[in-house]
DNA sequence: GCCACCGGTGGC
DNA sequence: GCCACCGGTGGC
């Protein structure tokens, strides 16, 4: 019944404010106009570099040589998803939100069906669909709730890592793309948050 | 040690 | 009373 627009509707709401992806070619951010071009794009990222070129499909003129949409500074809170997120299926919405910062984890992934019913893990989904005979179709693999990587590791409360070794010094090495989420709450961090810029090297 | 999962609860 | 958010923890 009440199916209306129901998603987006009221309470469902997204953190991510911008979804930029990384030109593999000159390094320059490219905003992706819509969620679904970018779950698209983010599917395929390793099989298929993002270029300057691939945003001519809505910017017929962009290339290499015009500078980035964005900067990437203390404005914007980033972080980087993972490669080969599968996209959204129709009717449902994968929703990120963005945790507070210092706490222990960074963000919550969760998707809300057709119905507008939110559902935490896969536990829960593959429940859910068994539950729903007529979303027999719909196959698991079709999800992911990883979620993104926070750029700015400090984001999250530090944990028994201790020595701090270059282990980790690169996040989310493998991970070609990412969003921007609105970094409100605070007034301006502003300390080390330009440092944790783009390693982006190989 | 990490993180997927889910219970508790504070704020609405 | 509901539910968005967070922390705890069991299983890997």
């Amino acid at each position: 019944m009440e199916q209306e627009q129901a998603i987006g509707a009221k309470r469902v709401w997204e953190s991510v404010k911008l979804y930029t992806v990384k030109c593999a070619k000159c390094s320059k951010w490219r905003l992706i106009p819509t969620k679904e071009k970018y779950e698209e794009i983010r599917e395929r990222i390793v099989e298929r570099s993002f270029l300057c070129d691939t945003a001519r499909a809505w910017r017929p003129n962009v290339s290499c040589n015009d500078e980035s949409d964005v900067k990437q500074d203390d404005s914007f809170l980033w972080a980087m998803d993972r490669p080969r997120i599968p996209q959204t299926p129709p009717g449902w919405q994968r929703i990120l939100r963005i945790r507070a910062e210092g706490g222990t984890k960074f963000a919550d992934v969760y998707y809300v069906t057709p119905s507008n019913k939110r559902l935490r893990s896969m536990v829960e989904l593959s429940r859910y669909i068994n539950e729903h005979p007529h979303l027999k179709g719909v196959n698991i693999s079709q999800f992911s709730f990883q979620p993104p990587v926070p750029l700015d590791e400090k984001y999250i409360a530090k944990r028994a890592r201790s020595t701090t070794h270059d282990t980790s010094s690169t996040p989310a090495a493998g991970a070609y793309h990412a969003l921007q989420t609105q970094n409100d709450s605070s007034g301006v961090p502003e300390s080390a948050t330009t440092e944790a810029k783009a390693p982006a090297q190989s």
